[in-house]
DNA sequence: GCCATTTCGTATAACGTTCTCTGTAGATCG
DNA sequence: CGATCTACAGAGAACGTTATACGAAATGGC
């Protein structure tokens, strides 16, 4: 009988690291330590390893890698895929990984908890090695129960002080005022928002919280809590159609509409229209994001500029960090500012 | 000594068969069957183990799976995230695959076929099951080679009748000549295509593919090949401006604008409106994947439908068939057909 | 009742890595 | 020059599954 491990490649077509060990004349070991960069090898053995790798083009299997080391993958999971500001997160997310050899793997839920929950599980069973979440609707306590399996770094939630798990966002609140004294200056006497229905919004609370600064900037420039509007609608065209019209419909009609995201703003601007009405001269019209609709000129769209790019980056960052062993909560906040544009009038 | 396994609960806090196993009563193979719905269970085993399983909140480790059998898992290779269609096909992958026990897990290519490469790679690396590209811009040789290791279907590309792996598309031949049989009908009398750049297309065809229905749809009507424009523009809404001036700048200015894509027909509305150019009146435009923005007042664009969703979700079925055993290739081609809006005047 | 089937459950060898341990050759030192 | 140390290489046991091969028990045919 042969011994175990016999002396031919591998049967299926793939070429493992055995294949590279016996290429090379070196123990299976001797590779993967020069595959991880371990100690403990010399340049002469890393050199022949070197030339096999290239020679066989060889790739580790992550399956295999994942049941005893890392990996190298992010899962990422994104609440929805329709919001055009996420784009801008994923190319932060990548630009945080290039040079790393991490690679980011996206799941989408659509909407429905139970979904992100199912994906969230399948990124764990698949042994990720740390899970950014945009958007998610779970809960911190079931966000806590799997940060304390792997890293976990959130986007576009404000995690509790006593959170566990990391996070980048921007500055909502302060985005959210910025809104207010934005308008205000601009001329517009009675701003008002259209918010995302309570609803649809799970645990992402980054609408919440503009809506908070929204409130204490108006607060602030005078306005009694009864002339400051806050309207919320579904994420549906018709409903956000609805919802303006019965703005505008009101006693005290607003002259300016902040939509608490672009891809409402964008919406409003489309209900708007449809009633007739200019923008910026009858009617001002935010938006939140600054995404790249928002430069075409039918929609000339100012927007609250929140640097997504910076902030995947940041995500991605704060991940690494953990995984290279940092234990304490991080937190990255980007400053809002506003992009000018067309649908709001100029002094 | 003790025997190799001893009796011992998993190390880590990760419950595996193992767990399972011992909680039951059973032994692992056992386990390993129910989880497969594999041949050779009674039902009197299959509930004591499904009872554990559910008391135990057993998930198996796909990574561990991934060793011998299937990570029930397939890759899908976005080539870019921007375009407004590819949620309606992401829509669809997941209809295909609810039911199942397969997870799609999205990579996102950005433009650079070195960087598709690699993310293929990674998911060949990750076992996974089967693997659905969209708009790649990998050719046909290199799709080749993936699909003899794994079964492997494409979105946005028409594959050559040698080929190997599986495809859906729409009937994009159809649907650029669709654009100018609806355009004539509409009494429109010069209409000219915006295409995408050679340059940006790698081997996604299915502009080029428009073009050639828009060619011989316009000679059908009598045009002669002179008076057949068809400009091309990169991906970027400065230079998308500068072609529709050249365009109207021309001695004979076209009448309608086709953009190969809604989001290049977005954008030249927005050159139109830059221009002061009233549209439909001054001038028509027509998109191709009627995806939500055309839908919008400021937009109101006709497009052309090709069914995205329907795509999205045959490509997924294709997939599970090849899993389930299929040899040869096969095709899902959608009917293309108008979906008409204010962007193009009624006669 | 006895042999031939079928049905069911288990033992165990993979799968391709990582990583701890052990062994060995030089180098350094008293 | 023997003893100690360091740097490097390799052996081999995991990791959590799947799937093959093999007994044992139940069933069925006559």
């Amino acid at each position: 009988m042969n011994q175990g491990s016999d002396i031919q490649t591998a049967r299926s077509g793939r070429v493992t690291i055995r294949t590279v060990a016996e290429h090379a004349g070196v123990s299976v070991a001797a590779v993967s330590k020069v595959m991880r960069n371990a100690y403990g090898v010399s340049a002469a053995l890393r050199a022949k390893v070197e030339a096999s790798i290239a020679a066989l083009n060889y790739r580790p299997s992550a399956a295999a890698r994942g049941m005893r080391g890392q990996t190298y993958t992010i899962g990422v999971l994104m609440a929805d895929i329709k919001n055009p500001f996420f784009p801008q997160l994923i190319d932060g997310i990548d630009d945080g990984l290039v040079g790393t050899q991490y690679v980011p793997l996206y799941g989408v839920g659509h909407g429905s908890s139970t979904t992100e929950t199912a994906i969230v599980h399948a990124l764990v069973d698949r042994q990720m090695d740390g899970i950014i979440m945009i958007g998610q609707r779970l809960t911190d306590a079931e966000v806590e129960a799997v940060a304390r399996e792997l890293p976990v770094a959130v986007i576009g939630h404000h995690p509790p002080p006593e959170a566990t798990f990391d996070s980048a966002n921007n500055d909502d609140e302060r985005g959210g005022a910025l809104v207010v004294e934005y308008l205000l200056s601009q001329g517009y006497k009675r701003p008002a928002m259209i918010t995302l229905r309570r609803a649809d919004l799970g645990q992402a609370d980054v609408s919440q919280r503009r809506e908070l600064g929204f409130v204490a900037a108006m607060r602030a420039a005078g306005f009694a809590d009864s002339a400051i509007r806050i309207a919320p609608a579904a994420d549906d065209l018709d409903d956000v159609t609805a919802t303006v019209r019965a703005l505008l419909d009101s006693p005290e009609p607003p002259d300016a509409i902040f939509g608490w995201a672009d891809y409402y703003a964008l919406e409003v601007l489309s209900a708007l229209r449809a009633l007739g009405l200019r923008v910026p001269e009858d009617i001002g019209v935010i938006g939140y994001d600054n995404s790249p609709p928002c430069a075409y000129t039918q929609n000339d769209l100012t927007s609250i500029d929140q640097s997504g790019r910076e902030i995947g980056r940041n995500a991605a960052r704060l991940l690494l960090e953990r995984i290279a062993g940092r234990t304490t909560a991080d937190h990255f906040l980007a400053v809002p500012k506003v992009s000018e544009r067309g649908s709001t009038r100029s002094k």
